[in-house]
DNA sequence: TCAAAAGTGTTGTGTTTACACCCATGA
DNA sequence: TCATGGGTGTAAACACAACACTTTTGA
């Protein structure tokens, strides 16, 4: 029960967003040419989560997003010089939200899923985690509301569900599936973009809020 | 991404076994009258699942469990005095292993997960996050194998399952549905204890393994 | 021969999947 | 009037839940 060495905790967090129909997340460069999670040391008179959010907010001015603690990293060997304790988070936000307060500072950058670059230490393993966390919460829970901005429309829905799952989904089944979960209500709004029928505009019953279905 | 003031890393153990029919956890009693989970510090050079496994073996004499790392808990109020994040696990064992190397030592007990004795710090809370994760991972994954010893019968695996949900569940459909998930195979011995027809004996298939179904 | 648990199929119900056409709008 | 995505129902396949009797053994 006593404390011990040199020991270190960091919190880093993987920030995924839908960009361009694609599964992104921001990442910090390095001088090395590599890259890492947003994330740092923690204070000790922080608590965990804020120290997460903390960390996101001074490194890529983000903030406001959805977060959920994801795995621990402690093995011994995951740095050359100390010993680091990682606890891993991932975190989800809008991308309509991310024009208000990411600060397009340089050294940031959003990278596809699919197509990362060198990354530090075990970073790899934890986007990778945090990816397969995502993909499997989506089919028993309301987590891909938290991409979705204050009023949206089913097809755009559908779309987040399909960029993630990597397939394309039965318009009229996935209606039925997500309305019968009872946590969308219309908000009675059109948008009135493109030139075909105005798609009807629904919201979160309880924004911010993951819960579980089926 | 510097490491900070004086900050102990603990690791904390939710020991579960299946004795007299119930789920319980073993706990280690404190001066106080207070019980705490068995853990305690990690030392720099050990990694987390170690620490996990060295401090249960230590304080328990346990060994040879399944092991998994559960939540991490780091609230700065969480302990008075020290900053104390605590890396908790939940671990599994059956009690046919418990006798071979259970040290019945003085100030070590096993509690029915439904009347526990006033426990330190949040360690209430550790055993119920365990619980719930422990409960929902029966229904889609082959975790309640754990609790088998190396050959069993289909009515204790059923018994197992019942004791966990705290409901009755239909032999014939528990039947199919466990030999459906393809896991289990039978050895061709027969267990001819008690005065009635003798049940043949399955053994996992692969053991220590926990895969994930249906 | 009795008690006690092992073992075994079928039927109905509800859930999930597959599938095609009309609607409202802007250009 | 045409192109574009929005919006809607039904039938077939499948998965799940309910249910009762025969078998084998030890006492």
């Amino acid at each position: 029960m006593s404390p011990s060495n040199p020991l270190a905790i960091s919190t880093d967090v993987v920030l995924f967003s839908i960009r361009n129909e694609r599964l992104e997340v921001l990442l910090v460069a390095l001088d090395s040419g590599c890259w890492r999670l947003p994330g740092g040391g923690m204070a000790a008179d922080d608590d965990l989560d804020g120290s997460a959010l903390y960390h996101l907010e001074q490194q890529t001015g983000v903030r406001g997003v959805y977060l959920e603690q994801l795995y621990t990293f402690g093995r011994p060997e995951r740095h050359p010089s100390q010993r680091l304790v990682s606890v891993a988070y991932y975190a989800l936000v809008p991308s309509e939200q991310l024009r208000l307060c990411e600060p397009q500072t340089a050294g940031l950058d959003w990278f596809a899923i699919t197509w990362l670059p060198p990354l530090t230490l075990d970073h790899a393993a934890i986007i990778a985690l945090a990816h397969k966390r995502l993909a499997a919460k989506l089919t028993y829970s309301t987590i891909a509301l938290q991409f979705m901005p204050e009023r949206f429309t089913l097809s755009a829905l559908q779309s987040v569900y399909e960029t993630i799952l990597g397939a394309a989904l039965d318009k009229r089944n996935f209606r039925k599936r997500v309305l019968a979960m009872g946590c969308l209500e219309a908000t009675g709004e059109l948008d009135r973009n493109g030139n075909h029928r105005p798609a009807r505009l629904y919201r979160a019953r309880t924004p911010g809020k993951v819960e579980f279905v089926k």
